[in-house]
DNA sequence: ATGTAAGCGAGACGGTACGTCGTGTCTTGCT
DNA sequence: AGCAAGACACGACGTACCGTCTCGCTTACAT
């Protein structure tokens, strides 16, 4: 995918060239970079160095190589967005957070998601992009589904759907984040079970 | 703090100091550091300069400075462990996620949970002093309050109590490491509720 | 003495400035400090902080202290190197070798040479700048103006060169390291006598 | 020759231990490690720990690694120092000047003594056990040889000892220590005849 | 089509931090 | 009393990044 300077077309590595071909090389070396060795090898110096790129060139693009390695895993794993809504709340709300659980476990997104929301805590050019290209997108896509489910009267009216949501995507990340031991699939219709209906007796 | 740091005043800075009024003038540089500038701030270099102790000592000690600041932290904030349990379930999980949601908020400890949770997912130093000494002890004390909760009927007997845990702390968690937006002390009682009785229709 | 160094002077110390301005300022830096201090005290981090240099930049271009004292050393006494050939080899052997006998006694030569050819013996880099910018160039001219001298009649057709060379800039040598009291000037001529004529009767 | 401290007679390493005992397992391990690794190897830390000795005791006995590497290394490497007297003083020299050359070239003493000669450039410590243990006392006993010789008038009434010494020795040390490529053994006549007869034509 | 300027590669420099090693000093505990 | 063990301050080395800057070149765009 990344594709060494020499091979790039025979040119003399000077002069200009177009934009978008170092922006995609850029990219293609930080994606390897992230998911091959972690967010920590993920520095200006290497990505220049694979990518065949002037490390004067991240620096003009990017504002951190956490803002790159942000970008460079948004370019790479556009995530299913879209939410289903085949009526059936409890079935759709796991078919959801199933892929969520599964494309971080089966994608070998799980260490590059904790290390960017681990790294956003620390480094507000990553903390923007995730939150712009991912966190923010996601949780209004979940919040709009839920709303509707809330007028059809499946969820209570007093319910509280930010809460939902937190409940719902806050279990599988505090494993991850907080326990390090992510969450299991198959845990995932209990887990919208106790959302939808607690933990309490009847 | 040391029995014999007295005579000590005089002296050239050189020799054997006592290591516990050293670790002590570590640990308080690095915890200001911490509370003061951010994780990114307490590197070595800094804290020895601020603790007035030599950098050989730190590396001597601490595998890293996130395992230092881990650690710093926990000696600053020991308490807010014991899980009350006057048999009023609903009422104690408020407490408890009450004093959790507090102690975050307002004694400054939401940046440094966030930035040590952060460093944790790429410090393997920093996710081990984490779990061991905060997350996993934490957790067991929930668990076991749930348990007892559970045996005493006030559960269902299939609640799963992890996910409850996730569920609860989770959404706090979720707040404040993946939306940067804590979460706040008022909307604890509805939380709990939520996840006790869930937001779906009786 | 860079072409562009004129505009610098209101700017901070960041970005790149030319290499010959920082190599000339680093040599001043080091060549000042091993006279005044001694090569113990000729270290990478001394000299950074005397020549307003980064550190980073002396290990770019030299490979140890030592190497670095000896360039700095060659670029200061450059001179003396060129051998007087006026027919009469005696005369010309003295003021050679008085000369040299004088370069160490009264230009402080004495202590900075016997450091760095003490510093060749252990560090590598040393030896080699000390064989090729000095001691090699020098023995081949003394060595040249002999071969003249043994052409021309003056000197025995199965005397050994070297080992007259050896005998006369060995003796002085012998001195001063060996033996740790410099050679005075006023024993060249019998120098010069004992090597062209022997110690024994006639 | 050096003895682990394990293997030292199954003491316990704490408590006190004869001086003699101490100061040959030090004495050892300095010269093992002079000889194997150089003198840049023979620090306090390693010394100690290959003579299962503490640092402590090292710095209380030698004031400098270097003073403690020549002490080993004389401890090691008693050489011949009694000058012979067959009366024929050319053989004499050829004899001892021989026996220099080979204990330097066949007992592995080039590097030693070349890497201690300069270290001796700037350890006062090394430079006076140096002079006091092996220079002077060699110098004076070919003084001797030779002022027997000049009083036998087998050298010049004139002829300046020192200077002869000088030559004689100089040379060797001169291509050890300046040139870096050592005296060959086969050249030792031819030397000694330099030294007697010049290299002037009759 | 041609000149100009925008943008790139190369790479040096200042700076901060890390991790290591060595020295000299000091304390403690054992023998 | 003397030694081993070992912690501490200090200073230096070597490395890795980052952010900045200069230079030379090439292509893209505007004229």
């Amino acid at each position: 995918m990344s594709e060494n300077a020499a091979g790039r077309s025979g040119r003399p590595g000077r002069g200009r060239r177009p934009a978008a071909e170092v922006r995609a090389a850029v990219l293609a070396a930080a994606g390897d970079l992230l998911l091959r060795d972690g967010l920590r090898a993920l520095t200006f110096d290497r990505v220049a160095k694979e990518a065949g790129v002037s490390r004067t060139t991240l620096h003009r693009w990017w504002p951190s190589p956490g803002a790159l390695a942000a970008e460079a895993y948004f370019a790479r794993s556009r995530p299913v967005l879209d939410f289903p809504d085949t009526g059936d709340l409890r079935a759709d709300l796991i078919t959801q957070l199933r892929a969520f659980v599964r494309w971080l476990k089966d994608e070998g997104a799980e260490r590059p998601v904790a290390e960017l929301v681990g790294a956003a805590q620390t480094d507000p050019d990553v903390a923007r992009a995730w939150s712009e290209n991912y966190a923010l997108p996601r949780r209004e896509l979940a919040r709009e589904r839920l709303r509707v489910a809330q007028r059809q009267g499946r969820l209570r009216a007093d319910a509280d759907l930010d809460i939902v949501v937190d409940q719902l995507w806050g279990a599988c990340y505090h494993r991850l984040l907080v326990l390090g031991t992510p969450f299991d699939a198959s845990l995932v219709p209990r887990l919208v079970d106790h959302a939808l209906h607690g933990a309490a007796p009847r």
